[in-house]
DNA sequence: ACTCGCCTTTCTGTCGACAATAAGGTATGG
DNA sequence: CCATACCTTATTGTCGACAGAAAGGCGAGT
């Protein structure tokens, strides 16, 4: 029997109560990023967002077994709406379901993060060209003040809440872009990153090149210099996927990695 | 009661019949597309690839309500299985759930379409790039073999033949790119775009302007000219976007489409 | 004839039960 | 002591039933 889901969090609904600032803001974030917000039915969504969360924050690890009726008695549901919820997260790459073996927490290879940051890297640039296109001036506005929030976490070395600003921008960014498949695309291969990604943040000094990164690029596009806008994004991204090498894998050399 | 699926075949096992050439062989296809190599409970299959084949095909109209009671009763098996086969195709954009509304087939509108061939441009000159880079002269005689069957197929005017040869071949390319993860989205886009490309191939004179587009991104890589073949593939995919356009929606003037 | 609201029918989402299968543990033999 | 085969247990996939929500039809009122 799989123990650790009973150990990892007590009541089901409310199993947050650790990061200081925002403590269903991430929960609204998943929801949007995991489209439940059509998909509505209550006792999914629940279990989405907590297996979600969890797998994110990095309460269940990668290959943890996610034992249907224990995640059901968990919810006071059956099972049928906890097969649904793993169903929904297997699309978005979280969870992986085999046919009659337990679905588990899905586990990245190094390729594999190479890959996603390869196609997410020259999406970005092109979200980086069509946001500086779109944008209008409220957006900049709007994306003014996310970025001054996330300053300003930056500075208090909020990782968590910096993390999830950050992720929050970038959706912005797709979404003023203007193009749904697009943006589906980039939140999909978000959402696989995003445990790497919140890790990689911790490292030091990485914080302040995010921010730094993030800035530069914000600025290009207040100037309206779409292909700048794309490069730095790209970059940026690049070192994103960097950092996360390093402090997953402990690269051995310090060689930027040629994304491939 | 929707009577619509009850008319549309018969048997619910054997559907085909239709194609001179390969009677499963777009099965076996679609079974990639839909990844259902790994999920292989029969039921399931057998359901995803019912309606998946009907949406393709045309058979099951865009809005057209998918009942699972009498999907169900098709199949001799119970709505768990239905439901979760519907579930599948959702994920890949071929079928629209919203909480306790009927399912439907998905539908698209213009602006959609012209979204997923901006992204699928881009990509597909990514993979013109990494499929130049990576192929060996296996994957290069495997190639020239399956274009030789669709200039063939071309040649005798089957549009389905050439059709699913076309999708196979985009296929292999990105598995020979080597990026799962971009051969992954790039098979969902295709999906979401198989009955449109589908119907546009009906049109004058398009088959031989396919043809003739594909060998020659063909000769790029065979050269490894890995620009070229990533600019003859995005051109290729432009002016199929252009075809779909004046098929589907009668563009009023000729002017080529300035994909966004 | 047309619109609005009620009522019936149909369908979805959920549940608990059951058979089949995988996982895990135990005993057996080398 | 280790490997293998068997057996027990746990877990999955499927089913039919049921409550509640949509959809559609019907009638009343204008």
């Amino acid at each position: 029997m799989t123990r650790a889901i009973a150990e990892s969090a007590v009541a089901g609904q409310e199993s947050d109560a650790v990061s200081p600032a925002a403590p269903q803001d991430r929960s609204v974030e998943l929801i949007r990023l995991l489209k439940l917000n059509e998909r509505r039915e209550p006792a999914v969504v629940q279990v989405a967002l907590w297996v979600g969360l969890g797998i994110i924050e990095g309460r269940l690890k990668p290959g943890e077994d996610l034992n249907s009726v224990e995640l059901s008695h968990r919810f006071n549901s059956s099972r049928t709406p906890v097969r649904e919820a793993l169903m929904l997260l297997e699309s978005e790459g979280l969870v992986e379901i085999r046919a009659r073996k337990r679905p588990r927490v899905a586990a990245f290879t190094e390729q594999r993060v190479r890959e996603i940051y390869y196609v997410r890297q020259h999406l970005l640039a092109l979200v980086g060209e069509l946001v500086t296109a779109a944008a209008t001036d409220e957006d900049l506005v709007s994306m003014r003040a996310r970025l001054t929030r996330m300053e300003q976490d930056a500075a208090a070395n909020d990782i968590d809440s910096y993390f999830w600003g950050h992720v929050e921008l970038q959706e912005e960014m797709a979404r003023i872009a203007g193009n749904e498949t697009l943006k589906g695309i980039l939140d999909s291969l978000a959402l696989r990153t995003l445990i790497l990604r919140h890790a990689s943040l911790a490292q030091p000094g990485r914080l302040a090149a995010s921010v730094s990164d993030q800035l530069r690029i914000f600025e290009a596009i207040e100037r309206r210099d779409g292909q700048l806008a794309a490069m730095l994004l790209e970059r940026a991204t690049v070192a994103a996927l960097n950092a996360i090498e390093m402090g997953e894998w402990g690269s051995d050399d310090g060689n930027p990695v040629t994304a491939r």
